[in-house]
DNA sequence: TGGGAAATGATGGGGGTCAATGGGATTTGA
DNA sequence: TCAAATCCCATTGACCCCCATCATTTCCCA
C-alpha cells in the first residue's frame, strides 16, 4: 500500500497518461477506481492520492472549527481544486488542461512515490530538484529515526495507514 | 461520499443550471432527489448540501441553548433562508432569483466541493479568492494534521475489506 | 545460459455513449 | 387566465469503451 519509486510515462495526444502499474496495485482495494490530483502548494507539481486519503483530509477538516478561516482556506485549496480522475479500461487517466499547465508538463509525466501519496512532475523539472535535495540530505548527514515495529498500528505491515504528513 | 473539485456550469435563460454529475452521484442515495442551498454568512456565495446534512445541521442547532441569540441567528440564517431545490429530468435545478442576486451570479455558476458540503459562486468572484487562499495557506506553512485512519467512518477506508478489521 | 515464446504493461486511435445544454410543449397553481 | 414550473425531446461535443499494436519482462526449455 505504499507509493514508491519514480515512473516516467508518456502523455498522449488525447491528454491521457498511464498510471504506473505499481501505483494502481497500491490502490486496488479502493471504492473509487481512479486517483485524485491537486496543485501542490509549494512546488510546480501535482499532489496525488487515493480516495480514502481524500476522505481522511475531509474528515480532518471537519475537526477544525467549521467557520475558521484556516479551514476555509484549506478547503478551497485542497478540496476545491482537486480533480477526481477515473481510470479508463487500460488504467489511464485524462490529465486536465489546467493541471498540465500548472505543472508545466509537456509530453512526459514523472510519477514520484512519497509513501501514502505521490507527486506528478515534468521530468525535466523534477530531476535537478531531486539531485539538489539528495545533496542537501547528504551534506546534512541526516538520519531518520525509525519507529519501532511494535509502535505501529495493527495491520501496519501490508496495510499500513498511519502517518501525519499532508504536505 | 465527497464533494470535490470545481465545476463550472451555465445558467440558462430559464434560470436553470445542471448539478455536476459527480455531485449528483454523491447524493444519489438521498431520500430527496435534489439539493439544499442557503446564503453563506461570510462570503458572497451559496452554501449547498444534501438532505441528510441539513438534518445534521438541525440536530446540531438542537444542542445549542434553545433560546440563545446564537441559536436564533443560526436558525434564521441557515434553516430560515434555505431553499430545497429538486432536480428536473436532466439533473438541473432552478436557481431562485433571490440567491442569484445574493451571490451576484451572472451566466455561469461554479460548484466548489468542500467535502461534506459545497458552495456555489460566480466564477469570476471565486477565482481570485481561491488564489488568495492558496497564497495564505502557503505563507502560513499550513499543514493539516491528519486523523488516524481508525477514527474514520466505515466504508471511508479500504481497510474495511482487508485484514485490518479481522483482529 | 541463450534464445525465443508468452504474458503483461504501455501506447495509439476509432467510434459509440452520455452529460450538458437549449428550447418547445404541457401542466400546475395562484 | 397568465405565469411559472415541469416534462419532453433534440443537439453536440467530451469522455470512455474497445481493440490493435508495440515494448518489456518473465518464463520455459533446449
Amino acid at each position: 500500500m505504499l507509493f514508491t519509486g519514480t515512473h516516467i510515462h508518456k502523455l498522449d495526444r488525447k491528454g491521457r497518461v498511464s498510471v504506473p502499474k505499481r501505483f494502481r496495485a497500491a490502490l486496488e482495494l479502493e471504492e473509487f477506481a481512479g486517483i485524485y490530483l491537486y496543485q501542490s502548494h509549494k512546488e510546480s507539481a501535482l499532489e496525488g492520492c487515493s480516495h480514502s486519503h481524500m476522505e481522511r483530509i475531509a474528515a480532518s477538516l471537519d475537526e477544525l472549527d467549521m467557520f475558521s478561516d484556516e479551514a476555509d482556506d484549506l478547503a478551497d485549496t485542497i478540496l476545491g481544486s482537486s480533480h477526481m480522475l477515473p481510470y479508463d479500461g487500460e488504467g489511464r487517466i485524462i490529465l486536465p488542461a489546467e493541471l498540465i499547465e500548472f505543472a508545466r508538463i509537456e509530453d512526459q509525466v514523472a510519477f514520484v512515490g512519497r509513501g501514502r501519496t505521490f507527486r506528478l512532475w515534468n521530468p525535466d523539472i523534477f530531476k535537478p530538484l531531486q539531485e539538489a535535495s539528495r545533496t542537501r540530505t547528504l551534506n546534512r548527514g541526516a538520519t531518520l529515526k525509525l519507529k519501532p515495529m511494535t509502535e505501529l498500528p495493527k495491520g501496519a505491515r501490508p496495510g499500513t495507514m498511519n502517518e501525519e504528513d499532508a504536505s
